[in-house]
DNA sequence: TTGCTCCTCACGTCACGTGAGGTGGC
DNA sequence: TTGCTCCTCACGTCACGTGAGGTGGC
């Protein structure tokens, strides 16, 4: 670099001004989306100061997922007219991006706060806890047969889940209006729903009667039973709506036979008055 | 698939319920990062519902850039504990993205913004008009030796910015305390600026003469003897201070021509009174 | 002479995408 | 018989990463 001011860097410094990789610089040279502003005699590469902004926005667009091609295209017809157009394309783009980086943090903090929920926790232990409220989002009425298991049901939510657009990467859980409803058939669900914290129904706050059962999809082993002692010795004559989700499942353990349930019953404190409280839904249901 | 009500689907159906292509499943499949629940007969890959949950966050861990072994070792892994400090590490993975795709944003934003302030404008038209403010980070203070070109301490604004941290993704202006200073040495600022909707610093909303140059970094042309005659006809005697930037530049058109300069300067409506205002800096500036 | 930076060329790799050629149930 | 879905190879591709072998200024 002579004296007179030049202000051309080395690839090793534009490298560090930018954060972009030299064998990122030079594979951008080599396939001509972006080359250095000089090349010294020694055919070394030299950049400019103002190159940093167009390194920065290749470096934009390609954390976008947009083809190298396509930027390299971009760029090569740069007028303000088709950068007004493409700057407003991907700023939509990016609004889109954001709202999916922003459900992967929900989806990963659910993930966690259940996974911490469930360490060292007696899955014996039954007891009358306050509980905070949770968001989700119902699904329609079930309709078991006799004696049919859930399957059929089941899979049908997803379909129907999927055709309405609900987010299916939370877990699942069952909703039953009342414990005699959840006693008469702990794998029926009146409805099924996804622990979406951006669903628009809600699990309110209130005292709740937790248990825990350890097991595959749908194996309760003899939590009705324990659930009914319990409220008997308590002094609990009602109860609803249930809510059962599974805070161990595929995602956080490889044997379903380690697979932890959660059963959470609303319950009013001390002795039990008026009807069970209705679930509140934040939209109308059919 | 039998009628006892299997819970399994299809490759084609897994790929319509979790958005991921059959191509990627069939990889998954091959490199044994994720396989079906069972095979037909036939050798079909058959999927369970309850695997969606699965490859859903497989899909977002692949969206961190986490490497498909890494992920592999993770899934092979899973049991509370190590679960629970990947989910951890990847919250605050996930926040880090977040804030740089909202940096992204910003930057894409303001580029739009700058260019569609220049089309249609006419670059000779002069005009006293309200403008709102704007956030930047100024920099520390120019040090100018005689009759020398801007390259140096432009290029020195630029490691000094590095090393502390401002953002040099968004365009870089000038700034000048008055308008003597501006018209004694038009390219030479009191002080370089980024203009970075982040910064600390603020260019203060109000009345503002602005003007407009077409050309090259540095070049002004006619513009301070332009500027200085639409003063005295319209009786501003004093202004201050003075923001430039440049609206097009290498990022949005290809010919240095036709970069597009627009210089800001701070008046009082009507007869000049009192001293020119100070800049309203964010913090302490040596 | 020794480091350090830079160069090109060639080959490797990661995460798929894309046919080709063939099977199997309604 | 015709579509449709599925299968397994094999090869291509995109965006780099990684040496090998060599140059050139302090």
């Amino acid at each position: 670099m002579d004296d007179d001011g030049s202000l051309l860097i080395s690839v090793k410094e534009f490298s560090e001004f930018t954060g972009v990789k030299q064998s990122v610089l030079r594979y951008y040279d080599a396939i001509g989306l972006f080359k250095p502003e000089a090349r010294g005699e020694n055919n070394y590469r030299y950049y400019s100061l103002s190159q940093i902004q167009t390194i920065k926005l290749i470096d934009t667009l390609r954390n976008l997922k947009i083809p190298l091609k396509k930027i390299k295209d971009i760029m090569h017809a740069r007028d303000p007219e088709s950068m007004n157009e493409v700057f407003t394309h991907y700023e939509l783009h990016l609004t889109n991006e954001l709202k999916m980086l922003q459900e992967s943090f929900s989806l990963v903090h659910m993930l966690r706060t259940l996974i911490q929920g469930s360490i060292s926790q007696d899955v014996d232990e039954i007891s009358v806890r306050f509980v905070e409220d949770a968001r989700l989002t119902l699904g329609p009425l079930t309709d078991f047969r006799s004696n049919e298991s859930y399957y059929r049901v089941y899979s049908e939510y997803y379909r129907s889940a999927r055709s309405s657009g609900v987010n299916l990467s939370y877990p699942i859980g069952g909703y039953f209006d009342t414990v005699e409803e959840f006693q008469a058939s702990p794998s029926r669900p009146k409805r099924y729903f996804s622990l979406d914290p951006n669903g628009l129904d809600v699990m309110p706050a209130g005292t709740y009667l937790t248990a825990f059962a350890q097991g595959g999809y749908g194996e309760m082993g003899d939590l009705p039973e324990r659930i009914g002692a319990y409220m008997e010795e308590n002094g609990i004559a009602r109860g609803g709506p249930v809510y059962q989700i599974y805070m161990l499942n595929e995602v956080s353990v490889q044997d379903p036979q380690a697979y932890l349930q959660r059963t959470m019953i609303k319950v009013d404190r001390g002795p039990a008055k008026g009807p069970p409280s209705v679930p509140q839904t934040g939209r109308k249901r059919i």
